[in-house]
DNA sequence: GTCTATAGACGGATAGAC
DNA sequence: GTCTATCCGTCTATAGAC
């Protein structure tokens, strides 16, 4: 019954100006904080016309976070069974420090999710995210096992991972405030110093 | 001209209710996503009652927000260069662990705080905050220099503890999901895991 | 000191012209 | 698709009775 209604350019190319727009706001203010007047007034759009593209704000922050997870955790689900421990994990950080580079929006929404109580994704968490953490914890005691890395608590070595890497993305300003102006990037010192802890956590002894 | 206005047991009483009730909701919510209605329910006041002891919300706030910074980098001034420096890191790094198991909503405020760009306490962060670290970045160098502890960069030395520690309180959410049931209280993991981090990195090899 | 009532600004969302 | 105008609810804050 439904007419074929293609999606235009102009359509995609406002949506995605909309959603880059609100993740600006909504990963500095929260959801509760952000407004649909300033998600507008960076996206060059009126608020009816961008309410004419998403019905609601939620339906706005629900887009933003949906998939989010999934995206976050692909470089965990890169690390291989096969591969040699400690690179594997190396490589891990490596890739964690690089998405909190890149997308600093992104870690600051998900921290500001998770800060307020994960309401929209609890459920996420406690089942793929604890899922695949679950199977990836064994690799670890594997090699553990295997005597090819020190023994840790796997868990809380995720935890960590996270946390460092995280880190330089959601507390920029302090980084920045506490290193001062003589440094410009911190992230190539970031990466010398976690490399550096974890091979000594890791490496058996 | 003033009479003594002496303030009375009732006032400092709901003063300390309602602080107590706003860190509940501004840890949660950050200051936007905040109401007074909510802190005035939250502390068992009508909104006038509450807005008769503190002016705005902003008062509110920033009444939190005042000495947070001071009181959260106490236990980092209590490290002293006479001590033993692993076991002089290692109490740091307890002692913040404790805080974040015993004041989580002081850390979720600080951390609403500073992603959301730190609107209120970033000279504080580049002033005082800076002055104390560098301080105590010396002496982790003065350390390394007399071979008691490997070389490792100090300013990433306290990011790293800043993040890890405050991790299990602003992340609690996440952090449970993902142990799962079976761990209800993940602080005796955290202290272990950590210990084991820190003084794997700092030992002298 | 505490309340009810309400002012006045701002929020999300809609109507309807173009 | 995009706009102006506007509805209506909620927000911060105040007035004024008790």
């Amino acid at each position: 019954m439904n007419e074929a209604r293609p999606v235009t350019r102009i359509q995609q190319k406002n949506r995605a100006t909309i959603l880059d727009a609100a993740l600006d706001v909504f990963s500095q203010r929260g959801f509760g904080g952000a407004t649909v007047d300033q998600i507008a007034a960076t996206a060059g759009l009126s608020k009816p016309n961008l309410l004419y593209y998403f019905p609601t704000k939620e339906t706005i922050y629900e887009a933003l976070l949906g998939g989010l997870l999934d995206t976050w955790l692909d470089p965990l689900r890169a690390m291989r069974p096969s591969g040699e421990p400690l690179p594997e994990i190396l490589a891990y950080v490596q890739r964690k420090l690089e998405m909190s580079r890149d997308f600093p929006r992104e870690s600051r929404l998900f921290a500001n999710e998770i800060i307020q109580g994960a309401p929209l994704i609890e459920s996420e968490l406690s089942g793929a995210l604890r899922s695949l953490v679950d199977e990836k914890a064994e690799i670890i005691n594997q090699w553990a096992d295997e005597g090819r890395i020190a023994r840790v608590n796997p868990h809380h070595l995720f935890f960590s991972i996270w946390s460092l890497t995280q880190h330089y993305a959601d507390f920029d300003v302090q980084v920045r405030a506490v290193l001062g102006e003589g440094v410009d990037d911190p992230f190539p010192e970031a990466e010398i110093y976690l490399t550096t802890l974890f091979t000594r956590m890791l490496t058996p002894s």
